[in-house]
RNA sequence: GUGGUCGUAGCUCAAUGGUAGAGCUCCAGAUUGUGGUUCUGGUUGUUGCGGGUUCGAGUCCCGUCGGCCACCCCA
């Protein structure tokens, strides 16, 4: 038996690695200001239904369940965060600085820095509809990523505006009701030949093909450069308006994360969507907001790329691992003795470990070692007194049992 | 979902159609209370699974499951 395709099992070490992922995006979020908040895993397939877009319905891990509802795996976290605040918005005042952090799923065959479950941290910024909200999620997700290790020459951040194509689609007379398909187009030329992309646009391709070559001019997105420019992160963003992202409910500024040798998918993406939430709440609540989504699956492949980076990620494992004492008992009939010590000193907060069973002393400080302790306490003939050891050091001193903690904490200080 | 490719010990990999192996890991030892080295010994496989061809299949063929890559799509 194994996991299921595009699941993962978390060995400790991957659990590690994952934590670490977590303890950097909690941090930084924190830094910003934000507030952690939580939902359902399983939400009703309907919540998805034409908020999203099509092409996110057909990747839903959805079915049916024993009470005949029909209901789906997350896919993401916006429209759960949308919904709760669509109920609860009257609780808080404005604007709403929150982030979450948990699985979500899709339903396609699995492939590298894509599987069907992943952790993504989400960050939104709720009821405030100036650019100011938008420049701080952007500078969010570069700080974001410099905690792991990363600067300029590792990502960057390239970053659009869908009003910028609306206006043109606007003044080009198009209907709005093929908007979205030609937004698809946009986001899709870069991937796509290029006789396709003109195939699509038909009558527009060239007025369309001349804003991507020469790229776009945007007095919105000047200034949230010259915000970000202001905070020292300008080296950090490209505007560029190929960018349109798949998902519908984008309604203004858009952004995605990439790694600068482009061999990755995109490491984070967002945008605002100050209709979604209207949307949700059959117009009972109004409220702009933006985010962005990060994923743990390109970000932990990034991290492996970048030696600054993985080799900052090794460091801090293999410290946290560590345990700070290894009790040796060197006579058995001292064991009972050295637990009640072990107790105490687990009490005063210290991570302690002893064997189970009987080992020779050799074996015990051989297991002190690949625990990564620091001290050895050894427990036998001295009694009262006992030998307490560094480690690294080899330095031994015999201590009445009474001034172990002293001891220990000028050592461990 | 479509196509290509791969699947041998816990891990990394060997084995012209002729008895399944190595390194690492792991476990146990190297005179009775001291660790990173070294040495010795040991465990582990229905060769992913199921059929077929053959005197004989890890090897060839078909199917299936799983991994990877591309397409699709990308939260």
């Amino acid at each position: 038996m194994q996991a299921l395709p595009g699941f993962r099992d978390f060995l400790p070490t991957d659990c590690a690695a994952r934590n670490y992922i977590f303890a950097h995006w909690r941090e930084v979020a924190r830094r910003y200001g934000f507030v952690e908040w939580d939902g359902p895993v399983l939400e009703p397939t309907e919540l998805y239904r034409k908020k999203s877009g099509d092409e996110i319905i057909g990747q839903l891990f959805n079915f049916t369940d024993k009470g005949e509802r029909e209901v789906a795996l997350r896919p993401e976290l916006t429209p759960t965060l949308a919904r709760i605040i669509a109920a609860h918005e009257r609780e808080f005042k404005k604007p709403l600085k929150w982030f979450s952090i948990g699985s979500c799923f899709r339903y396609e065959k699995q492939q590298r820095g894509r599987l069907r479950e992943h952790i993504q941290l989400n960050c939104d910024v709720i009821g405030e509809p100036g650019l100011a909200a938008d420049i701080e999620l952007v500078a969010l997700s570069i700080d974001i990523l410099r905690v792991f290790g990363f600067n300029e020459k590792d990502f960057v951040v390239r970053i659009s505006d869908r009003e910028f194509w609306i206006d043109f689609l606007k003044s080009q007379n198009v209907p709005e009701a093929s908007w979205q398909e030609i937004l698809q187009t946009i986001d899709k030329s870069e991937r796509e030949p290029r006789e396709k992309t003109i195939e699509k646009l038909g009558a527009l391709s060239d007025p369309v093909l001349a804003i991507l070559e020469k790229g776009g001019r945007s007095e919105k997105l000047e200034k949230l450069v010259d915000g970000l420019r202001a905070r020292g992160l300008a080296d950090f963003v490209d505007v560029d308006v190929r960018i349109v992202r798949g998902l519908a409910y984008y309604t203004g500024i858009v952004f995605e994360v990439f790694d600068r040798v482009g061999k990755l998918r995109a490491v984070a993406g967002g945008g605002r969507y100050d209709n979604l939430i209207e949307q949700l709440s059959d117009g009972a609540t109004k409220l702009p907001a933006v985010g962005f989504a990060m994923g743990d699956v390109v970000l932990g492949e990034l991290i492996k790329d970048r030696p600054t980076a993985s080799q900052k990620m090794e460091t801090t494992l293999r410290d946290e691992s560590k345990i700070d004492i290894y009790v040796v008992v060197a006579k058995e009939e001292r064991r009972a003795d050295a637990l009640a010590q072990v107790q105490q000193l687990r009490d005063g907060g210290y991570r302690v470990d002893y064997p189970l069973v009987p080992e020779k002393v050799g074996k015990q400080f051989q297991l002190a070692e690949d625990l990564g302790a620091t001290i050895a306490v050894l427990y036998g003939d001295e009694w009262p007194q006992v030998k307490v050891k560094t480690l690294a050091t080899r330095e031994e001193k015999l201590v009445p049992n009474s001034d172990l903690f002293a001891r220990i904490d000028s050592l461990l200080r």
